[in-house]
DNA sequence: CAATAATGTCAATAATACTGACATATTTGG
DNA sequence: CCAAATATGTCAGTATTATTGACATTATTG
C-alpha cells in the first residue's frame, strides 16, 4: 500500500517545521528566563535549578535515580549537589534498605528556595495556557510527548506524565 | 465583577502546570539531541548551530541582526562565527550601503552542513507533528508562541512568524 | 568472600557565556 | 565639517556547566 491520505497524513511544508524549530527555540528561551533571573541572585545556575526542581518532584529520590533523569554525569551532578547541600538547599539521608544509597530531600530552606524559581516559572506557562486555551494546550502536551527521547520516557512516566485520556 | 467561568478560563493546578514544565524539559533535550551527534563530529557545539540555522534563516543578515535574534554578546557570537568563518561554512561580506555592516552568508559548504543539521531536526519535529495530528500541532504552537518573551516578538516576526488566521 | 553497586572526589579539559576595555572604520547629526 | 554615535572586531579575565578518566569507600549480593 502506498502511504496516501490517512487521517494522520499531515502535509507538512519545510517552512512549517522550521517555524516550529524556531518557536522551540524562542519558547524555551522565554521559558527558563525568569528563575534564570532568581538563580542569579543566589549565584546559581540552571543546573541547580534542575536538581532542586526534581528533587522536589520526587521525594527522597536516590542519586542515581536524579541522575537518569538529568541525564549528567555524576560528576557534574556532585558539583552541583555538594554546592545545595553546603548552602543547606538540600539534605541528603543513608538510605534504611540499602545504605548505600543517599536519599535527596529540600531543607526548609530549599523549599522556599523552590517555590520561589516554581512560582515564577509556573506563572509563565499558565499565561501561555490562559491565552492559548484548552484545546492548545492539549496540543501542546501531545506534540512535545512525541518529542521527547523514547529513552527518556521511563523517567516521563516516573513522574506521573502517563497518557491518561 | 468576580472572575469565573469565562470562555477563557481554565482550571490549571500546579500539578499541570509542572507536568507542562517538565514537558518542556524533556522535549527540548530530544529536540537538540539529533544535531548535537552531528556537530559533536565537527567539533561544533549548539552555539554554532545555532549561528548556522539563523544565518540560513536570514540571508545576508548582519551581525547586530544575529546578535539580536540570538541574545547573546557580541564577544560570545565572535568566537563562533570567527571558527565558522576560518573553516569555510560562513562568509562575511561588507555591507553596500553602509560599509560598516558585514553581511553574513553560508558558503556552499556552508549550506550541506546546514542541511545535514536541519534534515534531523526537521525530522524529528515532523514525526512529532505527525503522530499528534493537525489540531495538536496548531495548539503546540499556540501556545508556544505565547510561551516566548514579549521582547523577542519582533524577532520572530522578522522570520516570518506572524499568526495568519 | 569476591564481585558488583552506589556514591563521592580529584584532575584535566572543553564549550559557552559573561564583563570590561579598547581599537578601527564608517556614518550621521548639529 | 567635525564630534558623536554606530557596527564590528579583539584581548583578557572569569564563571558555569559539562565531559572523561582514575580512584576510594562503603554496602550489598551471589
Amino acid at each position: 500500500m502506498d502511504r496516501n491520505q490517512t487521517s494522520e497524513m499531515l502535509f507538512l511544508t519545510d517552512e512549517q517545521l522550521l517555524q516550529g524549530i524556531e518557536l522551540m527555540f524562542f519558547a524555551y528561551k522565554g521559558f527558563t528566563s525568569d528563575p534564570d533571573r532568581i538563580l542569579e541572585d543566589y549565584g546559581y545556575g540552571r543546573a541547580h535549578h534542575r536538581a532542586i526542581h526534581f528533587i522536589h518532584r520526587s521525594h527522597a529520590i536516590t542519586v542515581n535515580g536524579l541522575l537518569a533523569i538529568l541525564g549528567v554525569t555524576k560528576q557534574s551532578l556532585n558539583r552541583v549537589l555538594r554546592q545545595l547541600i553546603d548552602d543547606g538547599m538540600v539534605e541528603s539521608r543513608v538510605g534504611t534498605i540499602d545504605k548505600r544509597q543517599r536519599h535527596l530531600h529540600l531543607t526548609e530552606a530549599g523549599q522556599e528556595f523552590e517555590k520561589q524559581l516554581s512560582d515564577v516559572q509556573r506563572e509563565r506557562v499558565r499565561e501561555a495556557y490562559k491565552a492559548a486555551g484548552h484545546s492548545a494546550v492539549q496540543g501542546f502536551r501531545t506534540v512535545l510527548e512525541h518529542m521527547v527521547d523514547p529513552e527518556m520516557r521511563p523517567q516521563l512516566e516516573k513522574l506521573g506524565m502517563e497518557r491518561r485520556e
